[in-house]
RNA sequence: GGCCCCUUCGUCUAGCGGCCUAGGACGCUGCCCUUUCAAGGCAGAGAUCACGGGUUCGAAUCCCGUAGGGGGCGCCA
């Protein structure tokens, strides 16, 4: 048989990674399998629609490759894919439901279940104690309601829902294909509502019924939804469906441990992808959370990971988001990105006052070691601005066992060479310093060093000192050589 | 609170009864590279496998309990 994933996001303005996870998931398995993948809007709540958010939708797919087969903008066989323009669908399965008497209307107040116990009848009673919370959000009054009943209460006009009717004797079971098998005793499921008073489906009715209509195989979801899978399985059973593979995926959570949110830093995908995180890279990490490969890889381009991918290596255990492990395999991915792509990814964070600088140049020598591209410009403004205030004692450096003193004579020796210097390119200035350093029996880095601290007045530069001279040019570097003599002497 | 799930270095993880004196990666520390700080290469520190009982000749791996964490109990998904 086929295999049909689907992915089914409701449009909240933004892609969550953690969403996104999933997608990838439920994507990998289908072309791993030569299965389709399929995309469903889940926009049954109208109270919480977010304009422009389907296009959120579209485009982070577009942009991650996560191609669907069939989908609202796409069509297919088991359209429509948008659970708003599915309201007969959901009534039609509901009336089945109500016919076979499982299902009710209720008439109560959406308030009503929040009241006090009235007198202490057909409460679900537990543990004896006095003043304990009920188990179940709903006591199940109208369920009890007889037919003459109800055709009253149609005939009155009254708005309704409708729950699903479940047995409270018993127990429900399911096998999770992470969580293995999963029993639940039935008085713990409560007699959820299927269709709301507006006529829309919870996501409780309307994933179930689509889920079969669209033929899915293997529903892949947050393990969120395990405890109320029981609930979906009774309703298969009503039906008298074969119910899917389910799959449920464990969750990401943020650093302090709870379930990933915006509190605690970035959980858009477009939050990374605005600071210059590649697609490839975030989803090569978010593929890791709660998924290995069985061997020692780690940096994975996406034909890879749908070569690697397996459901059966799928791990029970929450994953920790860590953004620092994020910057590193996007690093490995920026490096292995060709020149003119990095360059590309680069341009738009280089800050103003670069505008005599070879960018390409400069490009080409920070690719090995940007890992995020919003740090360039912090990276490359002494390229633009000496920061002329930076201390002479940047000078000394215990592994290359600099001194002022010595830097001084350095610099000053520097000077004149540099500036004689017939061509000004790097392997010109770079072989001038290495016959320099031999004659003067320093090592090169001795010489280097000064010239980094004079060049650039940080010890950590995104590029080698010969390539900042390069970027900056004869006549800068020189002035920046005299700024750093006159420090030294100073001092 | 009744219910479901989870628990191996700071973090992501390998491990599915003997190969584990627990392996890899990120991060951290040190060394090397002497076309340089960085990057790269190498090395090191870092986990009494949440805890307590069993089962077994033998347990991170199986069973039971405890603790901690998460989920969920919505006319949200």
């Amino acid at each position: 048989m086929e295999i049909r994933t689907r992915f089914a996001p409701s449009p909240t303005g933004y892609m969550h990674i953690g969403n996104l996870r999933t997608a990838l998931y439920a994507w990998l398995h289908a072309r791993k399998n030569g299965g389709k993948f399929i995309l469903r809007i889940e926009d049954t709540d109208q109270a919480r629609l977010v304009e422009d958010s389907v296009r959120v939708i579209y485009e982070s797919l577009r942009v991650t490759g996560l191609d669907h087969d069939e989908g609202p903008d796409k069509g297919g066989p088991v359209g429509p894919y948008v659970q708003s323009e599915r309201r007969p669908v959901y009534r039609e399965y509901a009336d089945k439901l109500l016919a076979s008497g499982h299902a009710y209307r209720c008439f109560c107040d959406k308030t009503e279940k929040q009241e006090e116990p009235a007198q202490g009848e057909d409460k679900p009673q537990e543990g004896g104690e006095e003043g304990g919370a009920p188990i179940l959000g709903y006591d199940g009054r109208c369920s009890r309601l007889s037919e003459a009943e109800v055709r009253a209460n149609l005939d009155k006009g009254l708005p309704f829902v409708v729950r699903q009717r479940i047995e409270k004797e018993g127990t429900t079971s399911f096998k999770d294909f992470i969580y293995g098998d999963i029993t639940v005793d039935n008085k713990q499921l409560d007699d959820q509502i299927l269709l709301k008073r507006d006529g829309f489906p919870t996501y409780n009715f309307a994933n179930v019924v689509d889920d079969h209509l669209m033929g899915i195989t293997h529903v892949m979801r947050g393990c969120e939804y395990l405890s109320s899978t029981p609930k979906y399985i009774l309703l298969y059973k009503a039906f008298g469906w074969d119910y899917p593979e389910h799959i449920h995926l464990p969750h990401i959570l943020g650093p302090s441990g709870k379930k990933l949110s915006k509190r605690e830093g970035s959980v858009a995908l477009s939050d990374f992808l605005n600071r210059g995180y590649l697609p490839e890279a975030v989803l090569n990490y978010i593929a890791l959370l709660g998924w290995n490969p069985g061997t020692e890889q780690e940096y994975f381009t996406m034909p890879d990971l749908v070569k690697t991918f397996d459901v059966a290596r799928i791990g029970k255990a929450p994953a920790t988001f860590d953004e620092v492990k994020l910057a590193w395999l996007n690093g490995q991915h920026i490096k292995a990105l060709p020149a003119e792509k990095a360059h590309e990814l680069f341009a738009g964070f280089y800050p103003a006052g670069l505008e005599s600088v070879d960018l390409k140049r400069l490009s080409a020598h920070i690719q090995g070691k940007v890992e995020k591209p919003c740090d360039i410009p912090q990276m490359v403004s002494f390229l633009a601005k000496l920061d002329e205030g930076y201390s002479p004692e940047l000078f000394v450096n215990k592994k290359n066992k600099t001194t002022r003193e010595g830097c001084l004579a350095t610099l000053a020796d520097l000077k004149p060479l540099l500036s004689g210097l017939p061509a000004w390119d790097y392997q010109a200035i770079l072989d001038s310093l290495t016959a320099y350093a031999g004659g003067k029996g320093l090592k090169i880095g001795a010489v280097m060093w000064p010239l980094r601290i004079a060049l650039s007045g940080q010890t950590v530069t995104p590029t080698g000192a010969v390539e900042i001279a390069e970027l900056l040019g004869r006549e800068e570097a020189v002035r920046r050589l005299d700024l750093g003599m006159g420090k030294l002497g100073a001092g």
